[in-house]
DNA sequence: TTTAGCACTCAAAAGTGTAGAGTGCTAATC
DNA sequence: GATTAGCACTCTACACTTTTGAGTGCTAAA
């Protein structure tokens, strides 16, 4: 059953007066900072209504009433207007951003800073997603007897490198070869299609003892799978404190701690980013009990998509209290990936 | 004037009790923990004269005392012993470091890493200072119109690469012959003797209108410049959140705070790392207010040195509260920095 | 359906009292 | 002269009580 209109603005309300006053907030308040046209009685009705229906709850008898998530759930979805930043707001960001920045990688690094910058919050952001893109080139290049460097340039612009090992022996000239040989097998496929048998088939016509070879073929190989890898960066954390939401230190310790397990957070973003857009914008939100990572339950979580090209694209975004002006955050993040975007394309 | 033996040993036990407690230590507690042959009284005397020679304070008048930093500069220098590391505890510590990183930067990493974990306290590391190092190659690579990649493999095995912008018509062979005349020429020089002088003459013989030429060269300057930056890594911030020293939020937010300014706590550990050791180890103190950065004020910093070559090194550290078993944590950064280098040594 | 009024609830803040650990000082003792 | 026992005094931490005030739900009237 829909929520009548009043119903509707109450819990608005509520949502707001919350969200700015961070006090539980009874009928009288409620009463006081908007002007309804019925009384207080009125709107405690609506509430015990409300409440019953799961959109707010109290967190003692005496108390106000604060949103469920459920509550926030509505206010995102149906009730909240977002409108575009002011022209201040927006200078403000882009004072921010440095776009003279050559490097894909540091321009998202400096995007994900602004974006912790100017929400408070801690940020974060995934590295592109490289499985489509293909490679422009791979060169194997001596470092040293022993030591070989694997150079990888993708079709998004991106480059990867990693020191591998080789067997001492190996000359100049093999290596040479080889890193011809397989640049020019490999040259075009998309990562996610090179296998280690691709790389390995990818060689003749070298006078090498197949071991020595299957070796170097493996780090190679090993070093494509590397450049393929997810990177998560995480901006901000220290901002989390600064907020009342978390001013009890078990919170604080709790949400940190998580945050502190990259790898766990990394493959909880790329687990939702995989899930198919909630509809209407191009940012996705999750609320409070929605993100299950242990200790983020007061939290919330909103993410964009930043894109490479079109087919390759990554995830920013911002890890907030559920207490949050969400309607603002998502203008804020909105502005951020828009702008990103705009340097990202320039680059090329 | 030198304190007498049993005003060390007053001392001593101060320090060792407060850290093992927490709780400011008075003249009962310590008869009770300690054999002294004398009597509390006793003790309340060469307890007020060590306040008085401003070892040891008392946060109120009717508590215990509390050792000042002075207080534990002494400990440090003069009265604690730093025994080895049991075999346990060094399997510990060994169970935590990844030797088969084939990376001096992963491996750094993996040792800053295992620091903090075995300490409890956040730990931090700098990159390498290069300016002593010098190329063993430099190679520009044209990655596609108007972009190439400069890359530079260091005399410490250390690969350093920046994409650049370079003119849009310039072409590949272009590249190569201005890549093979800087390598020629710049190939021996250690970084800090490279200025973009050296490197515009080191181009002769290339076709290329010279304002053209020179753009090229400026970029590939500052790509080697760059390499020299000094970078931190800091580790495990979170877990200061855990230590009482740090339970009140007041405290826990200002350090969190500062230490998120790595560019800042960078600048401070360069600092400190370019004055001279003191004396003894091969380790470095500082204790609460010798250390100038903002909201340290309650904590202690170990540095050790790690070392690439004979004259190329870093620092690696940790920051805790400055009530931490000094002796137990030096044993532990030793053990990692010697592991480290250890591991260091293996890649070469 | 809305409203005024009222009894009731409960957390947070402020106040009160006590226990305990510690101190400094003095006078006696080794 | 150093050491000790004894004692009055200090001050925090903790537990306990009281007060305050915002908020609720319910009832009866409009």
């Amino acid at each position: 059953m829909p929520l009548d209109d009043r119903k509707k603005q109450v819990l608005h309300a509520i949502v707001d007066d919350y969200v700015s006053t961070n006090d539980p907030v009874g009928s009288k308040a409620l009463i006081e900072r908007h002007n309804f046209k019925v009384s207080s009685a009125t709107l405690r009705n609506d509430m015990a209504e409300l409440e019953k229906l799961g959109y707010i709850e109290k967190p003692h008898t005496s108390a106000g009433r604060i949103p469920s998530d459920r509550g926030y759930r509505e206010y995102v979805d149906s009730l909240m207007t977002v409108e575009k930043l002011s022209d201040e707001e927006q200078e403000a960001i882009k004072s921010h951003i440095d776009s003279s920045i050559d490097e894909v990688t540091d321009l998202i690094k400096n995007a994900t800073q602004t974006l912790s910058e100017t929400t408070g919050f801690v940020s974060l952001s995934m590295s592109p997603r490289l499985r489509k893109s293909f490679l422009t080139q791979l060169k194997i290049l001596m470092i040293e007897p022993g030591k070989a460097l694997v150079l990888m340039v993708l079709s998004a612009g991106v480059v990867k490198d990693k020191i591998v090992r080789i067997p001492n022996y190996i000359t100049d000239e093999q290596i040479f070869k080889i890193s011809n040989s397989v640049e020019k097998h490999l040259t075009g496929k998309p990562l996610d299609e090179i296998t280690l048998i691709t790389v390995e088939s990818s060689v003749d016509n070298v006078e090498l003892p197949q071991p020595l070879l299957k070796q170097i073929l493996y780090e190679a190989y090993s070093a494509i799978k590397q450049a393929d890898e997810l990177n998560i960066y995480l901006d901000g954390e220290h901002r989390m404190l600064q907020l009342p939401d978390f001013s009890t230190m078990g919170r604080a310790r709790e949400l940190l701690g998580t945050l502190s397990d990259s790898s766990m957070v990394a493959g909880y973003v790329n687990e939702i980013a995989g899930e198919e857009h909630s509809g209407d914008g191009s940012y996705m939100i999750r609320i409070g009990q929605e993100i299950t990572l242990s200790g983020l339950e007061d939290c919330s979580f909103i993410t964009a998509t930043y894109n490479l090209t079109d087919s390759i694209s990554g995830n920013i975004g911002v890890i907030g209290p559920k207490r949050m002006e969400y309607s603002k955050v998502i203008s804020q993040i909105d502005f951020v990936t828009t702008t990103l975007n705009e340097n990202i394309k320039k680059l090329n």
